[in-house]
DNA sequence: TCCTTGACGGAGA
DNA sequence: ATCTCCGCCAAGG
């Protein structure tokens, strides 16, 4: 496995999570199709894994398939992406976000 | 290599 | 709606 391919992937799903409209969110499984990368939703999970603290990269607009936050309720980390969807607008009850209302559909 | 680990997803109960 | 269980698949040990 080239790094170099690994890169490109990485690449691939920073940029498409980089189109997510502020107010909108969308999901490890969209986010993989739409690189190209079908069946990979937790790569992309891995992906994001890789951002650096500051980036300007919105991973927080990316949820589980059923709207819902994947991190442990109440952790540093669910707890960031929570107020990060808040100041864009989102609503978010108990960790979840109603897709119907708030899905990225391009 | 083989085994474990996941920021996942879908089906079933 | 919630919870398991299982399939998936690249990474890292």
């Amino acid at each position: 496995m080239p790094a170099s391919e690994v890169n490109d992937r990485i690449q691939a799903i920073w940029f498409v999570v980089s189109r997510i409209p502020k107010g909108k969110v969308s999901s490890y499984g969209q986010i993989a199709r739409m690189a190209g990368l079908p069946g990979l939703s937790r790569y992309v999970g891995y992906a994001l894994r890789q951002l650096p603290e500051e980036t300007e990269i919105p991973w927080f607009r990316v949820l589980n398939s059923q709207g819902r936050i994947s991190f442990p309720p109440g952790s540093p980390s669910f707890l960031r992406q929570q107020s990060q969807l808040i100041l864009d607008g989102v609503e978010v009850r108990q960790g979840r976000v109603n897709l119907k209302l708030f899905g990225w559909n391009p």
